[in-house]
DNA sequence: CTGTTAGCGCATTCAT
DNA sequence: ATGAATGCGCTAACAG
């Protein structure tokens, strides 16, 4: 059923029914009723190509996600996409995934944009200096940033406090009086790696600790990583006596390892994750508890969702960025070093 | 920069530039060599709104996603849509994914066909009796399920032997001497939940053991849920010396109560679970090593892909699914019942 | 091998 | 408050 059917069976014209279904204000009230009532009974619904032909706007957002890396469309991926999609669905609009194979980015965003096929676009996992935000900043098309990067022109981002988080959770150790402290955390590279192996280097060097290069690890997120990695740290000496983890998944790995030596969590060894939040893992249920730095990431995807919308309202990306702060709560795997019986 | 103006640049028509560039094959070979470099140095991409109104193909298959229960947009969602992204940016297919808070499903679909945005969808989680699917087949829309129903009309559906899985696994559990054993899967109405229940049910049947309401647990997948549940099946007399998990997630908060209880696993209790196959979760590095029932869904998200495509290139639906076997795996997390120490 | 012409289905001027 | 006419940018018959 197109429009012009539609127009015929209501002996009206399209231009009538056009406005009647969109809301227009001139119609009068009863016709539009009418066509209402006509377009549900008949299973109506506008040919969206020739919509956004017509209108030069799309109601799609678009988002690339490279997928032979697993780091970037995981769990975290998810639950970003899970917060967006709450969002954008109250103003009916879709995203649109573009998968990438290869690693040419910069062409699949330029090719997004070319084509028309979405009106705004999100950008995560940003680098220190980034030339996808660079490239698009530059050809001002609207996007956010999940992440942070440096690149002067003005550009809409979301980010959460990782220096902040690191910080924290590294100092906390260190008022504990752990000495030996790693951290396993996300592929170099990426601004929030870097962010947050700068605030446990700020933690340490404040207290005058010095840094050994054995105890930072990027790697991907994963259990696999966390326990081998652990076994690694562990079979130094000094070993550390607490571990940063930055994912509950490089969390589970890392627990695995510290009882597998038989240690206990919080005792021999303590450790600290990074939650985002997932609804399928629990941190405070976990045995012992486990402490962390909190952010929801699915939360972020909502507020971003929002930015967006704002954005496409016309307000200058300019003003819209936050920076979200990370809670750190405390429960049973962090405690003071306890050493371990021979 | 559109058709026409690059048509001008080039002292061609729109139609010779058109058909270069989409590899007709009636174009002189200089002319498309010159068509194509130009295009490529002005950054040309066909409005892709523009393209599919007049071509009445779309290149976009669309995936209603519930969003509301982390049931339906959790890991196993976002490894399945790697999957499909593996197989159909090959065809620079997308995907449109549309996010679904109220219920209504049905109408949902209705406006993705209707709109013509999508050329096909992709159906997940049917119940036994699916409307989605019975409306989708009835209006002959082209879909793949991920899953089956006992719908009439033909359809393209892809499985894996969820009933085989559960059966093999309990068969087993009972060779090694188990007589009581629960299990904990998804949410009851789901066909992969139902067929599960059914392998559980045969398996025991046949050896001639009651089955336990008491032991039989529908409901997400999480930690969460696996170890609330395992505490309660542990309190009860007798308990169950051996647990089935539907879902990774579900097994490690399995673990964590048995753990908690002061058990071993494989030991004063069993577990099998099912694995999905995340990446960033691997059932052989686990302590112990977690036997598993085996399938991956990201494979089946490439296949089903597959399937799409050859839908799309005209061939029927009924010649079009496929069950997949899974595998038992056995690692050290299943072992003879051992009485507890007292 | 290339160009001319006519839609694809809708939103939107401009009339009335 | 309603209708007729125009164009969004592209593809595909139809001619040559």
């Amino acid at each position: 059923m197109k429009l012009k059917e539609l127009a015929e069976q209501l002996g009206l014209s399209q231009t009538t029914v056009s406005r009647a279904l969109n809301g227009y204000p001139e119609v009068n009230e009863a016709t539009r009723e009418r066509v209402n009532k006509a377009a549900l009974k008949f299973g109506y619904s506008a040919n969206a190509n020739a919509r956004r032909l017509a209108m030069g706007r799309v109601g799609a957002i678009g988002i690339v996600v490279p997928i032979h890396s697993s780091e970037r469309f995981g769990p975290h991926t998810s639950e970003f996409l899970s917060g967006l999609a709450e969002r954008l669905s109250r103003d009916e609009i879709d995203f649109l995934i573009t998968p990438l194979i290869n690693n040419d980015e910069i062409s699949a965003y330029k090719r997004l944009i070319s084509s028309k096929r979405v009106d705004a676009m999100i950008v995560s996992h940003p680098s220190l200096v980034d030339e996808r935000v660079a490239m698009l900043a530059e050809a001002q098309f609207p996007f956010v940033l999940h992440g942070r990067t440096n690149i002067d022109t003005p550009h809409a981002w979301l980010d959460i406090d990782n220096k902040g988080a690191f910080y924290q959770a590294t100092s906390h150790l260190l008022d504990l009086g752990h000495k030996h402290i790693a951290m396993i955390d996300g592929l170099k590279g990426f601004t929030f790696s870097e962010h947050r192996e700068e605030g446990y280097r700020d933690a340490l060097t404040e207290r005058g600790i010095s840094i050994d290069p054995n105890f930072i690890v990027h790697d991907c997120f994963s259990d696999e990583i966390g326990f081998r990695e652990t076994q690694r740290f562990l079979s130094l000496k000094p070993h550390p006596t607490a571990i940063l983890a930055g994912s509950m998944m490089t969390a589970l790995g890392v627990s695995r390892a510290i009882r597998a030596k038989g240690y206990q969590l919080g005792k021999e060894v303590s450790i600290i994750a990074h939650d985002d939040v997932f609804p399928y893992l629990n941190a405070s249920n976990m045995v012992p508890a486990m402490t962390t730095t909190r952010s929801s990431i699915r939360s972020a995807g909502t507020r971003i969702a929002e930015m967006l919308v704002r954005l496409l309202d016309g307000e200058p990306p300019e003003t819209i960025h936050e920076v979200w702060p990370v809670e750190l709560i405390l429960r049973q795997s962090s405690g003071p070093p306890v050493i371990p019986a021979k």
